[in-house]
DNA sequence: AAAAAAC
């Protein structure tokens, strides 16, 4: 009986397997792609596309330019990559010497190579497709062979493209695609002008598609020189997938943090499968890794000072669970698509606080839950204010103040972490010796929860008039020496009048860390980190 | 004072 039962169960779901291989029920069939691509879809089990594939398709596939708000894990590699294999399949003959019909720009390697995977999967065995990815860290001669014989989709990061576009090497007047992947990130890197070099050459035959995770002004004026009339795809996800990452914060002196993630990795509760720790720098995301090894933890490191087959090593490692901890910089705060990460631990806070956002955002991915967990000492209070601004909403924290302020004499005590709650010292006992000398002035001396409302910047009024006396809720009925300002009030010094107060205008928005003028460098010059520093002013 | 990207 039971086993007839089972018998029954599997014939009804070979039975759909069936129906569905035979009448290729493959919804991405009502957006209008080809059966080739349909056919490689159905195989690759992609049968129902995401948000922003059934609206982006359809319009892409008529022919218009689009500005897609979205981030890695929407799907919007097959949003505009299957419309542009559908094209390239219309087309007769073979791409000229030199040219390329398509060309997708992203802004790091990594995701470069991660796009390139991706369009070769959609285009399946069938599909007759010549493609070349164009990144730097690599020898350049398969690539010119490659560009020589000519390719249908040219994936690539702007240096080498330009290098190569300079040694004539690459032509792109026949160019009818233009992606740019992660605008938003492109622009914060300097890219602008190798940018708009690379789509001038292009000219204007061409349908171009961006894709940003915000809308921030200098993406919007990039939109609107570079996209003709474009259909606007709105597939941000911000509420729905945070809410499943689940965020906590750990306070532990900087010396006292490699305890703590030594006993997060062994703690059973955790069940870390695969776990990627952020570090602040390429140094130390090397002694991160260092230490894990020596505490017996296999662990590989992924950033910009390794080589590029380092890096494609480190990261299909981590892919294929050979190693279950990548130690990062935020080289792979973005786009890193590896499925399954189950956490995510900021081992440093990020020096912006977007990367926190785009850091936790490995995990929780397509449905999953994950965690979230940030170790954060004496020095980060700032940068974790900063964070907790910029997601409106203040990160529930364990650990010990006295702990954070550390400057190396304590060893975590097990408290630090076990317990959750208000912050304040457990007890003290063997395990939690508490023997720091606290140097903080009497002022400072608050529960650390409390830290990230100081000053209150989230609830200033942004349109509060400057020459009014100033209050705040929290000082009513505070009585202070006659004349003093209130804290948290700046006086000008010569009127005696509030001044408007630093935060009241950048309120919601991450604070400016780097000056303008260095950014503008960046952005014009694309000039080196190493220029940059070399050529700066001491 | 960081990271990313061209040799």
């Amino acid at each position: 009986m039971g086993r007839r039962h089972a018998r029954c169960i599997v014939l009804r779901a070979s039975q759909r397997l069936w129906a569905q291989k035979e009448l290729n029920l493959n919804n991405f069939i009502s957006l209008g792609l080809p059966s080739v691509l349909t056919d490689s879809l159905t195989a690759g089990g992609f049968t129902e596309p995401t948000k922003i594939q059934s609206q982006a398709i359809p319009k892409l596939m008529e022919g218009r330019d689009m500005m897609g708000i979205a981030q890695t894990g929407s799907g919007k590699t097959a949003a505009f990559g299957l419309p542009i294999l559908a094209g390239i399949l219309g087309l007769t003959g073979r791409p000229r010497p030199l040219t390329t019909r398509a060309l997708i720009l992203a802004p790091t390697r990594e995701l470069a190579v991660q796009i390139d995977e991706a369009i070769r999967k959609f285009a399946g065995s069938k599909m007759k497709l010549d493609t070349v990815l164009l990144l730097g860290g690599v020898s350049r001669y398969h690539q010119v062979k490659k560009l020589e014989r000519g390719v249908d989709i040219t994936v690539a990061t702007p240096g080498r493209l330009k290098d190569l576009m300079d040694d004539g090497k690459i032509r792109l007047n026949e160019t009818r695609w233009l992606v740019l992947d992660e605008a938003d990130r492109m622009l914060d890197m300097g890219f602008i002008a190798p940018v708009r070099a690379i789509a001038k050459a292009i000219g204007f035959k061409r349908q171009t598609m961006m894709f940003s995770a915000t809308m921030a002004p200098e993406v919007a004026d990039l939109a609107k020189s570079l996209l003709n009339e474009p259909v606007r795809v709105d597939a941000s996800v911000a509420g729905s997938t945070v809410v499943k990452i689940d965020q906590r914060v750990i306070l532990s002196g900087a010396k006292a943090k490699r305890g703590v993630l030594n006993e997060l990795l062994a703690s059973e509760t955790e069940k870390m499968e695969r776990v990627i720790i952020f570090a602040r720098t390429k140094h130390g995301a090397d002694r991160v890794a260092k230490n894990l090894e020596i505490d017996g933890h296999k662990a590989a490191a992924i950033h910009g000072n390794k080589s590029q087959n380092a890096r494609q090593a480190a990261l299909k490692g981590f892919a294929t669970g050979d190693v279950r901890i990548l130690v990062a910089t935020d080289i792979a705060a973005r786009g890193i698509d590896v499925p399954g990460i189950t956490h995510v631990v900021n081992y440093e806070l990020p020096d912006d606080p977007e990367n926190y956002v785009h850091r936790i955002g490995r995990t929780g991915r397509n449905g999953a839950s994950g965690f979230a967990i940030t170790l954060c000492d004496g020095t980060e209070r700032g940068k974790l204010r900063d964070v907790e601004r910029l997601i409106r909403r203040t990160l529930p924290v364990s650990g010990d103040l006295h702990l954070a302020n550390d400057t190396g004499v304590v060893e975590a005590p097990r408290s630090a972490y076990k317990k959750s709650g208000n912050g304040r010292p457990g007890p003290r006992s063997a395990k939690n010796p508490r023997t720091q000398v606290d140097r903080r002035s009497p002022a400072e001396r608050r529960p650390f929860a409390e830290f990230g409302k100081e000053g209150a910047p989230k609830s200033q009024p942004h349109h509060q008039p400057s020459d009014a006396p100033r209050t705040r809720p929290a000082a009513e009925g505070r009585t202070r020496p006659e004349g003093q300002a209130p804290r948290g009030v700046r006086r000008d010094l010569e009127t005696g009048k509030p001044m408007a107060p630093k935060v009241a205008d950048g309120a919601g928005k991450p604070k400016q860390r780097w000056g303008k003028a260095q950014k503008d460098a960046l952005r014009t010059g694309g000039r080196s980190n190493a220029d940059r520093q070399r050529g700066r002013v001491a």
